[in-house]
DNA sequence: CAACGACTTCAAGCGCACCTGAAGTCAACT
DNA sequence: AGTTGACTTCAGGTGCGCTTGAAGTCGTTG
């Protein structure tokens, strides 16, 4: 049986979100003791799985949506979020190498590098930037 | 020379962001016909250079210290988001991985099937998750 | 001349994920 | 008995990146 405070601690949040996550009903009320939450080891877990869907771009209403619905709409609200997911990844990737880039080019107007540029027009190119990285990770 | 309509078409924003990035002093003040901004072409190109920083992580504040600090200052702060920005990716990547797997796996309560465990697992490891995949891109 | 559509400013509001502070309770320790 | 430290609730605040709405100004068109 965990305090609070333990529970953040191992889990690597605040006191206050994992509050937070009770009150909007991703985390189940724990018991208590004198009026102190006191969680099973397993809550660890959960949390964890908040702090992965998180990471997911899920934000807190959705994930408690993946917990109240059926399989189905879950599965459908999966492979919405993972394509969403795949897209940005490739923007942070192509990001990244533009940065990455632009530090070790010795070009003083680091935007009118060409390698640099070919970034940038891509990024207002937009849309269709999943189609280059996608075939990277087919499932 | 294009209207704030126009711009934002092109770069695939809205006007009332492109007036927030001017008020933030991002974008520079474009001339003016009796009131109304007229940006000369090459601004789509600056549009693109703020989206492609905000995709790498910089918020709007640090992209303005990136435009009037001076060069060494530039690079600190750019290896800086670097470095986060390969942890933020590597935390992706990870989470798309689990979910993706989630997807495909049949196994009824999803938190309790082996291999999405080892994502949650790794989640609250947390931190030097990035050693695992900083060897994927070393510069 | 009237109306339309795109623009203008300015203040206020929003969504998200918490955080902060006040005021109180409780068990343990000295 | 007093103090410490971790907890409790609750209301309100914060930061970011815009968005919204009101009220007004243009140039063009019917």
């Amino acid at each position: 049986m965990l305090t609070i405070g333990e529970l953040a601690r191992r889990a690597g949040v605040s006191t206050s979100a994992l509050r937070y996550y009770e009150e909007l009903g991703l985390l189940p009320a724990p018991a208590r003791v004198s009026g102190q939450r006191r969680y099973p080891e397993s809550a660890a877990r959960l949390v964890g799985v908040i702090l992965l869907h998180s990471d997911a771009g899920f934000t807190l209403a959705e994930q408690k949506a993946l917990l109240i619905n059926e399989a189905s709409d879950r599965s459908r609200l999966m492979r919405r979020k993972l394509a969403e997911l795949d897209e940005q990844i490739a923007r942070a990737q192509a990001a990244r190498d533009a940065i990455a880039h632009g530090l070790r080019c010795p070009h003083d107007d680091i935007t009118r590098c060409p390698n640099f540029s070919a970034g940038i027009t891509a990024r207002l190119a937009g849309q269709s930037l999943s189609q280059s990285h996608q075939r990277l990770h087919e499932n």
